[in-house]
DNA sequence: CTGAATCTTTACGACATTTTTACGTGTCGC
DNA sequence: GCGACACGTAAAAATGTCGTAAAGATTCAG
């Protein structure tokens, strides 16, 4: 049981839906700030250091995605998105950008209180030292001094190699999407060059897998992106 | 086993109809509430705020399928339709507008018993399933992950295959019209090739069914679309 | 300025996925 | 029963994606 509650941060125009949600939120023994519109959102969310965050990606000042975007560059804070059912695209982007969760309207309280313990069960999580060594294959990754040995024997990864590697150690088994891996590694401009990752995931496969030619650790799914399977 | 009784609210002019669904419901455990008009319907879905409704297509005053979305705009309770065989085309419109199940007059006792059933089963679950892991039969499903295991044992998806077993496990128990389905998954161009979804739900009875032949979880709902039962 | 390492770009064959096509089965009304 | 219709399966054709190698382009140290 955590002593300190939760702080929560809303950013919703709709007077309506933020009253419903507050609500929501406050059963599940939560402190609630609310912001109408994302400059304020931003700002609140720099101040008041919340442990989770509730955007409504319909906002009219702005583009929701660039809030997430400029938030996570500072904060990992984890973010839930609401979206209407007629902005699917806009949904993913935000996933990609890094929000970690979302609801289409309409949504019940259950399901928003869910979500909302869901997100927040991570914090307490989250404190846990995680290894810096990774080990997969006869591969070993240690994380704290940049160094990746295979056998034994010290492998030389390029920056690019390196951060790729990483990126998809991060999360195993997760798919991480194309573009997300662009983006993180490239930046946002580069999210159409999906061909720089087939050659440098070629790359990584050939000087870490057994057989390159039938990876068993850095797989693809073809049409969506790469997977880390330890 | 819930503490309180579900409300039920059940719109229908009929009389008749009217007792013999409610004295079915009854038998559930049920709270029942009546309204005989579509305008008073709303009224009392709204000040009673029952967990399932039952709605007559065939009611004189006003188009059912206006009431389920102006009702979609503010709640997602699950609606249940009554609909004569002569209503085909509204009992499809009337999914399409977001309604959860339906049964075509006439009906037994317990043929409607069964739908309340599951359509009130979801109410329990929806507050406590905050894992994104859906189970059913020996498959299990990691949304998070993009991740699909059979006894343990991964299963490939193409990206269409899973979209589309996504948009089933979306809404356990719910009938999703073809409409639906090939609008979410292919855009809405394709309304018309249904035929695209014979092709892919059988991919996915073939990877995921224990009988391919006999499916007890993506089961068909001829003349209509598709449904997941868990 | 030169060379080595790295990154970017290009091209093409291999492979995976999607789309078509074709045909068999079962159901329902007549 | 018979024909129309919707569904299920299989496999070919079309399309799209991936992996690889190798040739420019860039950077940086010496």
């Amino acid at each position: 049981m955590n002593t300190t509650p939760a702080k929560v941060l809303i950013i919703e125009d709709e007077k309506q839906i933020r009253r419903f949600v507050r609500v929501a939120v406050e059963e599940e023994g939560c402190l609630v700030s609310e912001a109408e519109t994302m400059s304020q959102g931003l700002i609140e969310a720099g101040s008041r250091k919340p442990d989770l965050l509730i955007l409504d990606l319909g906002l009219p000042d702005g583009n929701g995605i660039d809030l997430i975007r400029d938030l996570r560059s500072w904060s990992d804070v984890p973010v839930l998105i609401l979206s209407a059912r007629s902005q699917e695209n806009d949904k993913i982007d935000a996933l990609d950008a890094g929000a970690d969760d979302y609801l289409t309207k309409p949504f019940s309280v259950g399901e928003l209180r869910a979500r909302v313990r869901a997100l927040l069960r991570r914090r307490s999580r989250s404190g846990e030292a995680a290894s810096p060594v990774i080990e997969f294959g006869n591969v070993l990754v240690d994380m704290s001094r940049r160094l990746v040995t295979r056998d034994g024997e010290p492998v030389h990864l390029t920056p690019i190699e390196y951060r790729l590697l990483s990126a998809l150690l991060a999360h195993p088994g997760k798919v991480l999407t194309q573009r997300n891996l662009l983006r993180e590694i490239w930046g946002p401009s580069f999210i159409e060059s999906s061909h720089y990752l087939r050659v440098y995931v070629g790359h990584l496969r050939q000087k870490l897998e057994d057989d390159p030619t039938q990876p068993t650790h850095l797989l693809t799914e073809t049409g969506v992106g790469y997977r880390f399977q330890p």
